[in-house]
RNA sequence: GCCCUCGUAGCUCAAUGGAUAGAGCAACCGGUUUCUACCCGGUUGGUUGGGGGUUCGAGUCCCUCCGAGGGCGCCA
């Protein structure tokens, strides 16, 4: 479909196999000197000790007619061949990509049922600066993901368990149930929790309370777990506030807390028994995973049931894999997990495999990413080196979004005023998220993710306006009567070589679930986008079959811009 | 001590083993200023942390050193 690189790759895999005699890949890449360019020919000459001159040269010959009416080919250097598209080739192309849906985006020749683990806060304490990058970038993945055919499963694994709940219901008892729901409900969620760590740590009867109510827990003591789903739904009530805020896609349908896997806990312990897995340590039952070593050098287990006979975090991710392939059925499940958990999940994935608990295709990715640091490259913290509650993070975004369009846009109503400046605002903090490689710590800086120039979501925003405002000029909704795409300039034909380009940007970003790699190419589009504004004038186009190229040339750009950055959970406002 | 990740222009960042390492910001020069100037074009700026290796070809893969961050048994 749209890919032109796609198409022109399966076009000439059967031509490198005629001329060289073994399947290789022709590597078609997007040029700077061309339109295209095909570096396969270098490696498949060598590969069967071949000149690889004269190899492009026979694939150049064997490809003229599979690729007559799509390309011109000219070879290069020591053996790369340039491709340019021809326009009517481009011009179908981007025909049929304004007629699909999908904007010719190719939908997954695999569809599978997908698990995104995101988010991931805890019951009873504030949501900070720390759940900012799960929630962002696990929110965009699930739409792209979703946008290409996968089944999609949100998994919000909460912590909704374990010992710090028996404090926790202690100090709502201690507080009165009602005047606990209120504290709670206005989101002082780290009052709360620091007033029960307090008596814990100095009453000592309230210690004991504590410890007892533990127990009473996990034994399934009715008026305690009615007493715990208090707290739980009281939190979950808040998360959701901060969800809507965001503007993501999470909600308490998507909740599946440490809590629920509770009953799986045992049923582990004994599989790992029954498979010979399972070892004693000081005490603790393990099993010890090869490859992996502590301090001393010595073999690092991975506990799964402690000294005191209570379980951990490793046996509830232990319980959650075998959940999410045996009951979900789920083939591939992706942890948006900050990177300093890469080492737990890699014991804990490698002890599922040894207990047979991920069978092929099954598998677990660690989407991994960076922290998020203050302009003193030290992790973002507030003036007086508190944590950053995320709940005001967003607060401070949209007023800051607001700010912008007031100074701005004086012209907008105040209404208006106040629904663009939150999608900015928060389409700033997003983008300024997103755009970078995950993997990599970045900088939280309001002025450069606020600002209109420049790799912004406030940029791409604002080319997707001037867009709408040439058809509200037009008085037409775009989409109707377009007529067919004429390649006069070369800033028409950039563009139009660059919408086709979606397809490979959003399929590429799935590939390793890099959402920046989808950023990249939104802003090429938004700078190729007013290159052709400049050099093309639209509505005072002289020829009238020109202004309506242009004018489907600006309405698949502004359709592209807005599905992408919505794949992204950023909204677009039609006026700025 | 061992393990993992990162190191690219003054700053913030790109670059599925391909040709001359690209953008944005900042700086400087210039343009248009009634399809949104919240713009566009140009210039300056690099030993890709150092050194070896693999390869026809390395920012990318391997080894080593330096630097930064993180992890390393009963918290999650």
């Amino acid at each position: 479909m749209a890919d032109p690189l796609h198409t022109v790759s399966a076009l000439l895999e059967p031509v490198f196999r005629a001329v060289t005699g073994v399947d290789a890949d022709p590597v078609v890449r997007a040029s700077d000197r061309a339109d295209a360019q095909v570096n396969g020919a270098l490696a498949a000459a060598k590969q069967v000790g071949r000149n690889p001159r004269e190899v492009a040269a026979e694939i150049v010959a064997a490809a003229a007619e599979p690729l007559r009416g799509v390309a011109t080919m000219e070879i290069a250097g020591p053996g790369f061949i340039n491709l340019t598209f021809s326009d009517s080739f481009v011009a179908g192309e981007l025909a049929s990509a304004a007629r699909d849906p999908h904007l010719g985006v190719r939908p997954t020749p695999a569809a599978e049922r997908i698990i995104v683990d995101y988010s991931a806060p805890n019951v009873a304490k504030e949501m900070h600066v720390g759940h900012l990058r799960t929630t962002i970038i696990g929110d965009a993945l699930v739409r792209m993901l979703e946008f290409v055919g996968h089944e999609v499963i949100r998994e919000n694994h909460i912590g909704d368990w374990g010992t710090p709940f028996g404090m926790l219901i202690e100090h709502l008892l201690d507080l009165g149930e009602t005047e606990a729901a209120n504290e709670l409900s206005v989101g002082d969620l780290d009052g709360f929790y620091r007033q029960a760590r307090v008596k814990f740590d100095s009453d000592d009867e309230f210690k004991q309370r504590s410890r007892l109510r533990v127990v009473a827990l996990q034994s399934g003591d009715g008026e305690t777990l009615r007493l715990w789903q208090e707290l739980v739904d009281a939190s979950a009530a808040y998360f959701n506030i901060v969800y809507r805020k965001l503007g993501v896609l999470l909600t308490s349908a998507d909740l599946a807390g440490e809590s629920s896997y509770h009953g799986l806990l045992d049923e582990v312990i004994q599989r790992l028994d029954r498979s010979g897995l399972l070892q004693q340590s000081d005490g603790a039952d393990v099993v010890f995973a090869p490859g992996f070593v502590n301090r001393e050098g010595e073999p690092l287990p991975l506990i799964v049931r402690k000294g005191n006979g209570g379980f951990n975090y490793a046996t509830s991710d232990l319980a959650c894999v075998v959940d999410r392939v045996e009951r979900l059925r789920a083939t591939l499940m992706l942890y948006v997990v900050g990177a300093p958990q890469a080492q737990h999940f890699e014991m804990v994935w490698k002890v599922c495999e040894m207990a047979g608990w991920l069978p092929p295709p099954a598998r677990c990715v660690h989407v991994q990413f960076g922290s998020v640091l203050g302009s003193d490259r030290k992790m973002f913290k507030t003036r007086s080196g508190d944590t950053v509650k995320l709940v005001e993070l967003i607060d401070e975004a949209v007023e800051r979004g607001i700010a912008q369009v007031r100074e701005r846009s004086p012209e907008l109503s105040p209404a208006e005023q106040d629904s663009v400046g939150r999608m900015i605002g928060i389409g700033a903090v997003k983008y300024a998220d997103l755009s970078t490689d995950r993997i990599k710590d970045y900088v939280f800086d309001w002025d450069r993710m606020l600002s209109f120039d420049g790799n912004t979501a406030p940029y791409l925003q604002y080319a997707h306006a001037r867009i709408r405002s040439i058809f509200r000029r037009v008085g037409v909704d775009g989409q109707t009567h377009l007529g067919e795409v004429i390649l006069g300039d070369p800033k028409e034909r950039a563009l139009a070589l660059r919408l086709l380009g979606f397809d490979q940007a959003v399929n590429e970003s799935l590939e390793r679930f890099v959402p920046h790699r989808l950023c990249t190419y939104l802003f090429d589009l938004a700078q190729d986008f007013t290159g052709f504004y400049e050099a093309c004038p639209v509505l005072r186009a002289e020829d009238e079959r020109v202004r309506q190229s242009r004018l489907a040339l600006c309405d698949l750009t502004a359709q592209v811009l807005d599905r992408g950055l919505g794949l992204l959970g950023i909204d677009v406002p039609d006026r700025m």
